[in-house]
DNA sequence: CGATGATTCAAACGCACGTTTGAACTCGGC
DNA sequence: GCCGAGTTCAAACGTGCGTTTGAATCATCG
């Protein structure tokens, strides 16, 4: 018996007859995708995902313990292996040049160009989950608030090693707030078309090309992090900490 | 009676002993408000926003018609105000100067600081609606694909036609795709320290200080509008005019 | 005061939700 | 040929949802 079961989420030891096991848990992970990526995350049921997936309702209690926990897997299965090679590209960069420090558009490349990667593998179906990512930011739910924070620390802290060995001159305040914004584009892009056609007053050709809008993206963002120093704030009549 | 009542919005032909009526209404709107901040649009039940205006459950239906019709007038009652602002500020920048294009910063400006002197009103609770705004453009619920493209697509044509004039070198394509970019920067710095506290590794201080925000904004945002242009992807091996 | 219309209220409606249950299948190994 | 673990299934559980209802309350005015 399985039986419920927060297994932890790795779950290797799989007997050889996994093809019916495996087959049910993709199924319903796949739905998953698809269904939070229409309707977000409080509004797709289990139900809903169940009958997508072609599976008894009791299914995902069985193979996942709870909603929340597949949830999670959802996440995870995909956020794990994407921020590894984003790290990775960056410490191959790295190591090529040596003590020299990167260019911004190199840096930025390594957070996009992995996320292309997956968005692209059509087995993956990765570029359903990439649109998917784009909103779980925005999305209040709690339990997103325990799984991203988690899947991202390294990657955020890695990259900001990168963008202060590049921009030695940039105030750590204001390289913290910069890397905010590129989140939010970065973010916002990815969740394509469907944030796009709220504002959109024409569609925008090329849309569906991820490897298209990257290549926009980039000048873009490094134009961003690279842009001259606002006027300093903090001196506005006395050495006050940042009070409003 | 009242009963239901999709009245369309306007509803000045308040009588004189509105205070009450008043009260619930706004009551139940601003509870609304700050609910669907903390929780989301799907996440948050009419009994929660009842509860928390201290009102009867039956007030909603009974003023609004429906949970649909509440939405939407917490979003139109601000939005309306706000994108109006937004375009009077461009139009007397563009009065004032003549015939000649405005600066970027100019037309960047135009857009968030209506913005910020909604949030900056405490009466009007104008930050928690911010808040909300930012999240409202990752929401894939349908209500609000309903509300936010017409509120917007004045804002958006309008402010396309002064970037055109001040950045007539950038093929049309390449602006839409920034502006897009920009409003996704825009609603993820709206969306605050919620999103941010996703992928941060320490506080940002100064993060309530929205004014603050908007003046770290508006150089990321101007460099970005104003980045060189990526190398063509239509002629691949053509003398691309920025390569790496 | 008593009539009138607007508003509030407690209670219930039917429905969909996440989860649980126990029986029915599947299938390799004894 | 059946045992038992792994898996599927139909049905039900209790809960909370948006909405409706009809009576109670309130303010206004003839």
């Amino acid at each position: 018996m399985k039986r419920g079961g927060t297994n932890g989420g790795g779950t290797n030891a799989m007997a050889d007859h996994e093809q019916l096991a495996g087959d049910t848990r993709e199924r319903i992970l796949r739905a998953t995708e698809s269904l939070f990526m229409e309707h977000g995350y409080s509004a797709t049921s289990l139900r809903a995902i169940t009958a997508r997936a072609r599976v008894n309702l009791a299914a995902v209690n069985y193979h996942f313990g709870s909603k929340q926990t597949l949830i999670r897997e959802v996440f995870e299965r995909r956020l794990g292996p994407l921020n590894a090679a984003r790290i990775a590209q960056l410490d191959e960069l790295e190591a090529k040049a040596g003590g020299r420090s990167l260019a911004i558009e190199q840096i930025i490349e390594a957070i996009v160009a992995p996320a292309l990667l997956v968005g692209k593998d059509p087995l993956a179906r990765g570029a359903v989950f990439m649109r998917l990512l784009g909103r779980a930011f925005a999305e209040p739910a709690e339990t997103l608030r325990d799984i991203l924070p988690g899947q991202y620390r390294q990657v955020v802290i890695r990259f900001k090693q990168a963008l202060v060995r590049a921009l030695p001159e940039m105030p750590d305040q204001e390289l913290t707030w910069r890397m905010h914004f590129m989140f939010g584009t970065l973010s916002y892009a990815m969740a394509g078309n469907d944030a796009l056609k709220l504002i959109a007053t024409c569609s925008l050709e090329g849309a569906e090309d991820a490897e298209a809008i990257m290549h926009r993206l980039i000048p873009f963002l490094a134009a961003g992090l690279q842009a001259p120093l606002p006027p300093s704030r903090g001196a506005r009549a006395a050495p006050g900490r940042q009070a409003a």
